[in-house]
DNA sequence: TTGTATGCGTTATCAG
DNA sequence: CTGATAACGCATACAA
């Protein structure tokens, strides 16, 4: 592989000047850059990255942690980042949580030795003080999907007690009084604030909250299977069942129509995220949108923005859901 | 951050002698070791993974090339790849190809001109000249999920030539003999594959291949739906459909319920991958399972073995679908 | 506008 | 077993 030295040689002219013109900051008189460019390309150059890297001390590429690599939600939040670093020639080194506290503290560290220029995390098991500590670093932190109100700048979220709220509310707006909720893990924020929202709709429309509608399920399809279980062994009735996730909405679906439920006649249900797949349950999901992509896209522009100090990049920190419609909810009778 | 150079000092020895403990594999002395480890802790110091690549010339960093980020195929893929090379502490930059012959090309110049170690490739546009040429290369190249016979030592795939035949298979054997095909982009090999061993088991039963009951879809959820639409157009009766993979299949149960079918009775659909998502369809997907998680792990001990020289890894090549028998498809009456 | 000199933090090749 | 010392390929103050 030619070096810079031997362009320098071969275009008669010092290392200092190829070095401008590969990046041209600097100014070069039109003719040497020419002699230059010729050079690289007679001599088919290509910068060492990694050269660069320790001159500079930029890496040109940003870390990713993320729960799991696999699943919609992740999917579409990784589309976006890497999508809108690409167009800047920066990249991604993506590793997984699995939220579990260690193997997140683990992911961070692995990311932070690899001299990423900044790391986006989807942390869910660290608490809040860890990343308080963490944004502390030489390596800035950002946080997607969580809001930690200390660093709240650093922070690309969704309202997601907003979408509880809404949630419940479509449900109770249906006529739906008798509502079991299936949340996700507590110790997610995600979850904690989605039950919030629900409580709040609750309380708004007067409508107790029941300790036995509701179950703690773990954001998978099995919860979704498992909550409802629960539910019916109860015996306590219910029209509509609310899911914090689709991927529960979908696990319910299932195991309601195991059980021999009629839906959306017998009972209708509601998810949250807005997958792909939520299109082709049966009956068509009812959910609420998290525009996760779009998430992705800002929390990159937000790394181009502050990091790498591209200019003209207006920032959101705070998305809001939304109710979508469709066929797994209907009026109570 | 402490360098490799104060350690040395304050441990009272030469850079050298630290850069032995640090990859400890020429001989120290036990007391040396011990102070140099002492000064290393007290200085909190880490040795830095770019100047280290620099000096070495390597990168512990392996690229990875999907068609998207999204999908719970890529997923799969992605999760086991990345989940294998992690325990030996390499890590995975991850770019998309988006199934054009000129973003994967990109890709692929943007991964080796950030100098990984290897690259695992899942490209589907480009052909089998430039896969080749591309071998020639420094950069060692791995190719999941295709099967190119001049490469095939750097190859993990799958047997979908195999895979499509038992699914046509099983449905012949249910006593189907109407049976339309959604194919996927057949500039796609995986595509290509799986309808080549549709028609073997075809040709095997004697049942003739029609062109109006075939379709070329997008493996995606539209194309299950455009496939279905255009058969019911066609006026030609068929009991049985098969879809290239299990997006498409999705797509074609909800747009199969939407025109009143009633399935399984009315018509048995089945899909190829066994994606999470289809076991929650409805009616549950019998389809064709892709071991595409084993695959990524396999891909990245590929990697291990011939890149990073790790002893004792076996390498399995070809991977063999399997049916999976759910509620999608049902005995032609 | 261009060139010189030095540093970035390691690894690796020699001697000793 | 240990220590000098030269790469590794480039960026960047500082000069000219």
């Amino acid at each position: 592989m030619a070096t810079i030295y031997e362009v320098s040689t071969l275009a008669g002219v010092s290392l200092a000047t190829v070095s401008r013109v590969i990046n041209n900051n600097s100014r070069v008189s039109d003719k040497t850059r020419q002699k230059v460019t010729d050079a690289m390309a007679e001599l088919d150059y290509r910068p060492n990255s990694i050269a660069q890297s320790l001159a500079s001390n930029r890496t040109n590429s940003v870390g990713i942690l993320v729960s799991e690599l696999h699943g919609p939600f992740f999917g579409q939040m990784m589309a976006g980042i890497e999508s809108e670093l690409r167009l800047s020639g920066k990249h991604v080194i993506i590793t997984t949580g699995h939220s579990e506290e260690e193997r997140e503290k683990d992911g961070i560290e692995f990311l932070i030795s690899r001299n990423c220029d900044a790391i986006i995390l989807h942390v869910e098991a660290v608490n809040d003080e860890y990343l308080i500590e963490l944004c502390k670093g030489n390596t800035p932190v950002y946080l997607m999907s969580r809001y930690v109100a200390a660093i709240s700048e650093n922070c690309i979220s969704l309202n997601n007690e907003l979408g509880g709220y809404l949630a419940t509310k479509s449900i109770i707006e249906q006529g739906h009084s008798a509502i079991a909720y299936i949340a996700g893990p507590q110790f997610k924020s995600d979850a904690k604030c989605r039950l919030a929202g629900h409580k709040r709709a609750l309380t708004e429309y007067n409508i107790p909250f029941s300790d036995t509608l509701y179950f703690e399920g773990d954001f998978k399809e099995t919860g979704g299977c498992d909550g409802l279980e629960h539910f019916i062994n109860s015996n306590k009735p219910f029209t509509a069942l609310i899911c914090a996730n689709d991927e529960m909405a979908s696990g319910a679906i299932t195991y309601a129509r195991e059980q021999g439920f009629s839906l959306p006649d017998e009972l209708s249900i509601i998810g949250f995220d807005n997958i792909i797949f939520s299109q082709h349950t049966y009956p068509k999901l009812t959910t609420i949108d998290n525009p996760v992509n779009l998430m992705g896209h800002m929390a990159a522009k937000l790394v181009l923005k502050n990091t790498y100090k591209q200019k003209n990049i207006n920032i959101t920190h705070s998305f809001e859901p939304t109710l979508i419609t469709r066929d797994s909810v209907i009026s109570a009778v």
